[in-house]
DNA sequence: TTGTAGGCGTTATCAT
DNA sequence: ATGATAACGCCTACAA
């Protein structure tokens, strides 16, 4: 088997009398380098074999061409497509995308984190993980002036960095607001994650919109969730239907926990939505699935990734760095489908 | 603002004294270096701040450890799944993905081979694009001698690649089974995919089954579709079921189309599974969402791309490098829900 | 328009 | 157990 040997820029300036600065410059169209010798240099090195190495670039340029992205999970329809927008938007750029998954986990993350800094990737994007309080281990980023965003997942506001966001509050006063439309007077809600969670925040806007039409907060209806799951999302509506008074009608902050709502409802013989008006989160694909369809809000996830990859890439442009980083918030919409309609 | 400077081994080494040979040793474990050295070397670099680059160490050692996974997509829960699998595996062993779609698209997949193939990744997972008949394309990884894996849709025989796949023929001849055994007479298919793919493969399942059981094969109950769509497998079960002579169970090699199945029959008053059984294809969460929830076939993505990853690892790991390269069949199974239970 | 030469940060090889 | 030195392949001032 005859060894392989890598053909560098050295051989190619060997094979044609000039020197490794000509075919560096050659090969990247410089401007001063005359067309007949970028034309001869491009043929020779096709001819040869050659293929540039990336990381020799890399490391004397110390620009990687690879964002790095850090997320809870790949395995949510959101995160993917999120990702989706990120990767084609990087790779029009000519940018490599780095994936790696938290899994939710704190101590993963700032390991992660590390991980992708010693790779020296040009700008990260990241989504923070249910456990993350701190981020503190991101300082590295901004110390070495390497593009950071955050998106959907976000930390508090005196992190200043860039930001990707939908506005989860008006969401949940918009999808709130919505059933009261539709006539519901006892509105329930699953409420998921932590008091710094974006869940917290589509709470807010729920209790906001109760109370400006006047319905009464009830603790009762307020039930909380120990993960994004079918099975916790079951519970808490089987508990919301067993209530003396039960609601009429269901605010879940994601569309599985909306889903799982409405099977829930069905099994036990209630009718979606005449008694009982749902709406989720996301739109998910399981959201048309559902009989009846469940209503829900969008969340633009492509675009989320697209925005965050051109932020990164902008900053990597423009040399001077402002010190105001700026936080995109991208539009949602109620989409009304059967499990809300009662009017 | 200050400027910020890269700690290197070199700082290390000149603060205490030693050589960067040593320093970098030190902070491998390096079995030569003392108990002693390596803590205060250890406890330096943390001191100073040092983080490792990881492009020097690649290019001087040639060893990136970087999973290059070139996907049509990542937005199918099954492809997400098997990422997820790479990605988990890949972590553990200390490896990134990097991972690029090609969005079914023969040119897409060309170029990000060659892109991958800059970066020196150390291995690469492929799934390949629908449009892809000719793989030379991956030529420069079999004679760089870096592991290439092929995974679920991978090429033909003659190409000795490594493989990881599912039986797809078996897999089709057991939906196709089973519907038998819930008493169909008339089954049809929705054809996806073209000649030389994984749905293929189904097809020739589901044909083997009904002759084996003496079922008629007729042409009007096999639709070929233009795309893995919602609306492509409801124009095809709409055409079925205005056949004289319809169909009574459909084997839809993808859940997707399974649950369209599904939702097309039911808007026009034909129950499943009592007048039509259907099974998909993959176990995606939608086929637990539709009603009558869809049977259909286990794909084990994160198995898959464990393994693939597996792959990789053990062939970077194994000096020699075998000349037969191995091919992974996972299993699969048949999950029967009511979509198929007529017995 | 092209050439020279040094360096990016690390690891490998050969010495000591 | 540690050191000295030369690569890895490319880019970029500076020179010609």
């Amino acid at each position: 088997m005859k060894e392989h040997t890598e053909v560098t820029i050295y051989d190619i300036a060997k094979k044609l009398n000039l020197a490794t600065s000509t075919i560096s410059r050659a090969l990247k169209d410089h401007h001063s380098i005359s067309k007949k010798t970028i034309e001869k240099v491009k043929k020779t090195a096709e001819e040869m074999g050659y293929r540039p190495n990336n990381l020799a670039a890399s490391l004397r340029s110390k620009k990687t061409k690879t964002i790095g992205v850090l997320l809870p999970t790949i395995e949510q329809p959101f995160l993917a497509s999120l990702i989706s927008g990120i990767e084609i938007t990087a790779k029009k750029a000519g940018y490599n995308v780095i994936i790696v998954q938290s899994h939710d986990s704190y101590k993963g993350e700032v390991n992660l984190v590390q991980s992708l800094y010693n790779n020296r990737v040009s700008g990260i994007i990241c989504s923070l993980a249910m456990e993350t309080k701190d981020t503190s281990h991101f300082q590295l980023f901004i110390d070495s002036n390497t593009p950071l965003v955050f998106v959907d997942r976000v930390p508090k506001e005196e992190f200043n960095t860039y930001k990707v966001i939908i506005d989860n509050y008006n969401a949940g006063y918009k999808a709130t607001k919505h059933l009261i439309s539709q006539g519901c007077k006892r509105i329930a809600h699953l409420a998921a994650g932590s008091e710094f969670s974006i869940y917290y925040e589509r709470k807010k806007g729920y209790l906001d919109a109760l109370k400006e039409f006047n319905l009464p907060i009830e603790d009762e209806l307020i039930v909380k969730l120990d993960g994004i799951t079918l099975e916790e999302a079951a519970r808490a509506t089987n508990k919301l239907l067993d209530l003396k008074n039960p609601p009429d009608g269901i605010f879940a902050p994601g569309d599985i926990l909306g889903v799982s709502a409405i099977q829930c409802a069905k099994k036990r013989g209630i009718k979606v939505p005449e008694d009982l008006a749902v709406i989720g989160f996301n739109n998910d694909p399981i959201s048309q699935i559902i009989e009846p369809h469940l209503s829900t809000i969008t969340n633009p996830g492509s675009k989320m990734g697209q925005a965050s990859a051109e932020i990164i890439l902008k900053t990597l442009k423009s040399k001077d760095k402002d010190e105001v980083k700026e936080t995109r918030v991208l539009n949602t919409e109620v989409i009304i489908r059967e499990s809300s309609k009662r009017k």
